[in-house]
DNA sequence: AATTTTATTTTTGTATACAATTAAAGGTAA
DNA sequence: TTACCTTTAATTGTATACAAAAATAAAATT
């Protein structure tokens, strides 16, 4: 019922970043961590005078902003029924999930034909940077070292167009992560996988890392469907 | 210098389709297929003024139907410089190979899963159909029944969000398969890789199945890749 | 003549205004 | 009360108007 309700940061002449000059590509920056981040919550409704009012700005560019979220998959565009964050269902991610690996497993395979010492050591300091968050059961921050880790590795497998397209399907599911506070058995689990990753990048062994970036992955996503399957088993807020 | 020219067709109240009730919808679908089957060339400006006086609406959904068609890559937008049809460069397609090879295969292993025989009887009477236009040296109508096989595999593979990332990846370079007239024996070896498939689909060997389309694809994009090196070293029109 | 500078036009970016649809409220009849 | 209909308000969809930037044309200086 209270859902509408939306807590925005003010747009202080500061968190607009992206474009630099029009206002569309600072609304999709700004609207778009809002949904990914968590402070908008799923299905709920995203009214256009609200956000305009909020932003500052006329509805003209917002709504050129939502088109272009929703076309990334994070709105659902109902005609004359406005937008509304989208939901994550099971079925969402059990169609993700291998698409994601398949990326996945495609960026372990160019990473490990292209990666530098230098890039390598970078992957090397941020994984222990992650254990040491694990021992101390950080979640967020080793949630936040963790994507810093794969995407060090889509950035290796100097593949822009891959990059673009996982942070895509991530951002649908990022604010999921957040929330999915995992066993300790399966923690460990993730820590041991990255381990392996570790190993296969240092051998530059593709193959390897290909498997074992698929079987990660496959993890994340049960443990997220869980989360979800036994948060929501089929709630329709409004 | 003249390329700034633009064929459309006429919405004479019929070709706006897509969403039934919103403009934004229908000019997105509308201007899609006019870059996507090539009518507008890559590189040629898009002027807003233009657009909207051909399809007789304002400027306001017109440019969200921009933005989103930005998002999807089909469209530059340059901020106060306006919109431009995507260019394809030979760098574009060596990144969208492998990733196109990947949701290939994919959808190979999962079709396999999930086929049924009335399905499996749909592609292969579109294979002998294929087979008939090759014998004729029919390129054009070879070419659509191609990527109907290639859909009818993406379907079968049941998830719709695969089936949606690869239409639009593979929206970028269709224009470019149709102008790519392959030499004779490019051609009879992807022939041959389709018999491949059918026989991977009838045997229900995802293995196979992904093996031989990430290798009709790899083929795909080379005839694709040194059409595009021979026609545009390095143009740049405007 | 060539180059820079200035003015003009055009095009894009944004805001406002109006139209159309939907959601909500209120009222009436069963 | 409940259901249905009518009316009202709110929200979205579209068009127009204005502002700002870029492209173009013209003028002036070297």
């Amino acid at each position: 019922m209270s859902d509408t309700v939306l807590p925005f940061t003010q747009p202080d002449s500061e968190s607009r970043s992206s474009d630099g000059s029009t206002l569309h590509g600072n609304l999709v920056a700004n609207i778009r961590e809002l949904i990914v981040e968590g402070d908008l919550e799923p299905g709920a409704k995203v009214p256009e005078r609200i956000l305009s009012e909020r932003y500052g700005v006329s509805r003209t560019p917002l709504r050129e902003a939502l088109k272009t979220l929703a076309s990334e998959g994070l709105l659902e565009l109902l005609p004359h029924r406005g937008a509304r964050v989208a939901r994550l269902t099971a079925e969402d991610v059990d169609q993700m999930f291998p698409i994601m690996g398949a990326l996945e497993a495609l960026s372990g395979e160019l990473a490990c034909q292209n990666l530098t010492e230098d890039q390598y050591a970078e992957i090397q300091a941020l994984h222990y940077q992650m254990v040491l968050h694990y021992t101390r059961r950080e979640l967020k921050p080793y949630f936040q070292v963790n994507q810093e880790i794969h995407e060090k590795i889509l950035s290796a497998s100097a593949n822009q167009l891959l990059l673009h397209m996982y942070q895509t399907l991530s951002g649908r599911i990022r604010r999921a992560r957040y929330v999915a506070n995992m066993s300790s058995e399966r923690w460990s689990q993730a820590v041991k996988e990255h381990e392996e990753m570790l190993n296969a990048l240092a051998a530059r062994d593709g193959t390897a890392l290909a498997d074992v970036l698929k079987r990660h992955l496959k993890n994340k996503c049960e443990t997220v469907k869980s989360h979800l399957e036994s948060k929501r088993p089929k709630a329709r807020s409004s």
